[in-house]
DNA sequence: CTAATTAGTTATTAATCACTAGTTAGGGTC
DNA sequence: GACCCTAACTAGTGATTAATAACTAATTAG
């Protein structure tokens, strides 16, 4: 009847729950009951393992950046052009939001950040980590003629996580009513197209839909 | 003492008090005692004017409606070329999230937006309409030769527009610790040039920073 | 086998919040 | 100046919710 678990599996289910919650009623929303419910435990065994709720949102943002991390370090791996690994990075992050939608939940709640000022800070951090990665592969891609070679790294790796954002809210806005994959690796195409040095990227034509 | 206002203007200092204050707390944690007490008023007092708080959202998704529209409106005047038309639009966008940072809180909220299933339709109506107005100003582009002409207006409009996302996030998420006006621009000139007939968009040069 | 450890329980609490009931008073109209 | 409408107040309620206290039982160590 009372099912018992090691502290570490317990605390690894209850952030998978929570990340698989957050995302229904709004992180803020969710409560330590809802939670409890869905691993199978009572209100207070939630405490057990994360004395403070804010301590469970901080062990949630650091599984959302290894997740993210995951997926940058497997989008890195074999050998590709720039501008395909920025395909992949890309790819990866939007798989992952799709996959699990509460992360743009968390990532724009406000009313997290406000109450824990580590979790803005870490997520913060680790846009940057993504940024940083992008501007390199913009960088290389540059140096290797794939993109136009007066491009600012920085500027042009805003452009394209801005490309990300921007679809996220989107999605969201929306209903979740398209294919973010899908509608990412369009945009993502038409957005590497502009950075690419210009006469040339002319030939490569899509017909409007 | 007991201060007494017409109904009209008391409702229009409530929205104007929610507004200023939804962006500290974040938009759902901010209680009608906080209201209240912004507006001088006793906590039950909001009830006479918004005998739900649900109506309270509602009437600020219909303020902030009105604030962009008023904005797109503006930047429309006059005649100008339909680039400088989007960078007018932009940058109106970008100076009333900065004015009125509560706007993108209560956009991303995804608290708000379960619990108010219409304030997500509204506002995704809302940025629809941004969205068609900037793709008829990119396809009228297309047209005069200022933006390529295989250009798809509506994934371009998205491209410019996630721009303006990724800043509202990458803004909110630094603490706002730079001017969203002036990366803004600075990023939509990218944009635009990657947008332009690649070839003749390239000598607009810009130094590397 | 016993003892210590620790994951889990039930019961409760203090605080917070949206919202209601009943009453008071300000300001225009006659 | 009496009258009325209604914006405001004081007082309170029920529902939620994070967190605590006290106890219980499963697991592990010696």
């Amino acid at each position: 009847m009372r099912i018992r678990k090691s502290a570490e599996t317990r605390k690894a289910e209850i952030v998978d729950a929570t990340l698989r919650l957050a995302d229904k009623l709004g992180p803020d929303r969710l409560t330590t009951e809802t939670i409890a419910e869905a691993v199978g435990l009572s209100q207070p065994g939630i405490f057990r393992h994360f004395p403070k709720k804010q301590d469970l949102w901080e062990e949630v943002a650091a599984r959302v950046g290894s997740m993210m991390e995951a997926g940058w370090k497997k989008a890195q791996g074999g050998d590709a052009t720039s501008t395909v690994r920025i395909h992949m990075l890309i790819g990866a992050q939007l798989r992952l939001i799709q996959s699990t939608p509460a992360i743009s939940s968390i990532l724009f709640s406000r009313e997290l950040h406000t109450k824990n000022k580590g979790l803005r800070a870490a997520f913060f951090a680790l846009m940057s980590r993504f940024h940083k990665l992008i501007a390199g592969h913009v960088a290389q891609a540059c140096a290797a003629g794939e993109l136009r070679d007066d491009l600012d790294p920085d500027d042009a790796a805003f452009l394209i996580i801005g490309l990300v954002q921007g679809l996220a809210v989107r999605w969201s806005l929306s209903g979740r009513s398209f294919d973010l994959t899908e509608e990412g690796n369009r945009l993502l195409d038409l957005q590497l197209m502009g950075l690419a040095s210009g006469s040339s990227g002319a030939n490569k034509e899509r017909s409007a839909s």
